[in-house]
DNA sequence: GTCTATACAAAGATAGAC
DNA sequence: GTCTATCTTTGTATAGAC
């Protein structure tokens, strides 16, 4: 199958913590949920790619929601770690919200399938109470972005005329989204991307002279 | 249900095509596709929502896949020819790309929910022959953008260090993502959101002082 | 154009043997 | 940790009456 290659290498990576079987179960799980939608995936199919039968699936894990319960709050602790981490470091609004875009993209390397899924299924799964923390992930990100938006529109770093609401939204989707196209083993690195993008968002795409 | 009133009022607005019950169905299932997915919406939601009951709806239509596809095809056609109109007519690239960002977020008034789909579920949807339609859009939309970039780059009016693909998806990206959030009934109009947009796609978000 | 009734398939989940 | 076997529920779709 065209994803084992890569199911197999990120479960290599994250086979320090948990039980060993469990984490490449969830690794494939997670490929599968971001390319093909958690609801069009069945628990056979995760079962099918896994090499097991769809009931041995139900000694690792409670139900299909459970699984992707899992790999969703790897990833938000992660995020919420790293957000907190470049507010505490970050010497000024753009050298912050540059060193947010990057860390995203990086991100993509370890947590592409979260992410994926984070972005498509949190329209659904946030509709079951026991995903309300997506929520609350999601306002916590927004006060992040807009506080240094803000920050920097009273440093006059940034333009007085853009409303920092519309702004982080522009700013959120053009991060996120890129993980429906990047390519971890494409030509673009995550850095160059991301520097791209900081390029565009800080200085628009119409030249200067 | 919360979004009766929506359903109801672009009913009014479609009715002078075709069956009026058709299209009513239709839109009441665009809304439904919308909001909770395609593979999250039952056809007994459906029928509920119309107030029939299921096996009602297959006097209108062969099946649910049918019901997306007609929704789908329609606001396609309609964005084709948009994007061929505003290549014809606009002066320069600069103004072309802001008038399709304009365009693209008045469609939502009428194509909101069809926009919404085409963005969740090319991914599945995509998947079946019968759909094959969807992945030649998303081309047909590539062209008329990056063709777009290409005149502006060599006419001197854009960048020359960007690169014209990763610029496409960002702009792409940007325009589509919005109708996540977008209210057509909020205090931002669709024009005032996309002269933001065009605003910082062009100039980008650092004060020129 | 809608209802009653139901066929049929697929999916999530369980129990107990190995 | 996986298999066999199976239960239960849900969802799509059909047939024929009204």
């Amino acid at each position: 199958m065209f994803w084992e290659d890569g199911a197999v290498a990120s479960t290599k990576r994250l086979s320090n913590r948990g039980s060993g079987r469990r984490a490449e179960l969830l690794a494939i799980a997670g490929e599968l949920f971001a390319t093909r939608g958690f609801l069009a995936t069945t628990v056979r199919d995760i079962a099918d790619a896994a090499g097991i039968l769809s009931g041995s699936l139900y000694h690792h894990f409670d139900s299909k929601e459970s699984m992707v319960d899992e790999i969703l709050r790897e990833f938000l602790d992660a995020q919420r770690e790293t957000n907190e981490q470049v507010l505490r470091e970050a010497s000024d609004p753009r050298a912050a919200i540059a060193e947010l875009i990057r860390r995203s993209f990086g991100a993509m390397r370890r947590y592409r399938a979260a992410i994926a899924i984070f972005q498509n299924e949190s329209n659904y799964l946030g509709g079951f109470e026991r995903f309300g923390y997506l929520q609350q992930a999601a306002e916590d990100f927004e006060r992040t972005w807009t506080s240094l938006l803000q920050d920097g529109r009273r440093a006059g770093v940034f333009r007085e005329d853009l409303d920092p609401k519309v702004t982080y939204r522009f700013m959120r989707d053009m991060v996120w989204t890129a993980v429906h196209w990047y390519d971890p083993r494409g030509n673009l690195t995550a850095d160059a991307i991301a520097d791209q993008y900081i390029e565009i968002l800080c200085d628009g795409i119409v030249s200067r002279e």
